[in-house]
DNA sequence: GGCCAGGCTATGG
DNA sequence: CCATAGCATGGC
């Protein structure tokens, strides 16, 4: 006679990891990441398969994670809460249009994102809004990623494996509502899985080589490539050029100015905001897309 | 219903 | 090198 088996229990461990000048929310929400969601005052998403949530409180963000674990390096390593932030902040050019950006939003940070996940949603990341990659990550976690179990019987899934996605057909990926994306990351994935391109050996390269390994992959371009060297592999020279941060440009520094060139946009960003330029970036981004409140404008 | 979205690839100057 | 069309899909 068998005794009903216990609830399955996944234990949980907690932690407070002191920080200043730290945005949660907005880092979370900031388009690096796509699948943070905000539920009765907590973060929940996953990092390494791991369950984990967080919130933020005076001077501290607080986290549970499932497995339970001693070892929290991860979650700084992610949230990078160990890094000088006022020297960050202090690299940055002293132009009226930069300070206006991180008066509008102090403490939004850069994450420190698992290679091959966010190099994959950034290559659905194509011609989207940021509600709609969101969508098309979702649909991928929950038809291909693996369950895992947190707290509470909480039921989520792991952004699939390149393996797990070379495995399907670009129809299985289709279906996911990615149009003519599919391809591309079923292209991206086998080549992954392959060792065609070693995403883990990119970490030891330099940016400019990182790079040229990245733009060898379907579907990965300047700006995708720029993206995923920034928030996977914390090169923050890289300088991801999207609509927004184009606009930002012209509008900041090259007002009425013709003849702007992808060319010219790249140079003068390296040359005016420096080895912290994709910090600057995001900054940039941020206050481009909430508006720019507080700097005024139409 | 039209415009646009954290762009890329292919093609033609 | 630069410019442009085409691409699937959906939020607003």
């Amino acid at each position: 006679m068998k005794a009903v088996a216990p609830p399955t229990v996944n234990p949980c461990a907690r932690v407070v990891l002191p920080v200043e000048d730290y945005d949660l929310g907005a880092t979370l929400s900031s388009g690096q990441a796509f699948r943070w969601t905000l539920a009765d005052g907590w973060w929940q998403g996953v990092i390494s398969g791991r369950w984990v949530r967080l919130r933020a409180l005076p001077g501290v963000i607080e986290a549970e994670a499932a497995p339970a674990t001693l070892d929290w390096s991860w979650l700084e390593e992610y949230l990078q809460t160990r890094i000088d932030f006022p020297a960050v902040v202090a690299s940055f050019p002293g132009d009226e249009a930069m300070l206006a950006a991180v008066a509008s939003c102090r403490g939004l940070r850069l994450l420190r994102q698992e290679p091959w996940e966010c190099l994959a949603s950034f290559v659905l990341s194509s011609n989207k809004q940021i509600v709609q990659i969101r969508q098309m990550v979702a649909a991928l976690c929950e038809r291909f990623g693996e369950t895992i179990t947190g707290p509470d019987g909480v039921i989520l899934r792991t952004f699939p494996s390149a393996e797990r996605l070379a495995d399907c057909s670009v129809e299985d990926l289709r279906a996911c509502k990615l149009g003519y994306r599919a391809p591309y990351l079923w292209g991206t994935a086998r080549k992954v899985a392959h060792g065609e391109v070693n995403l883990r050996a990119l970490a030891e390269a330099d940016c400019a080589e990182a790079r040229e390994a990245l733009l060898t992959l379907p579907g990965v371009g300047r700006k995708v490539a720029d993206c995923a060297l920034l928030f996977a592999y914390g090169f923050q020279e890289a300088f991801p050029v999207d609509v927004w941060v184009e606009r930002a440009l012209m509008e900041l520094y090259f007002k009425r100015k013709r003849n702007v060139t992808p060319r010219r946009l790249h140079e003068f960003s390296a040359r005016h905001f420096g080895p912290n330029g994709g910090y600057a970036q995001q900054y940039l981004f941020h206050y481009m897309r909430t508006g720019m409140t507080r700097g005024k404008a139409a």
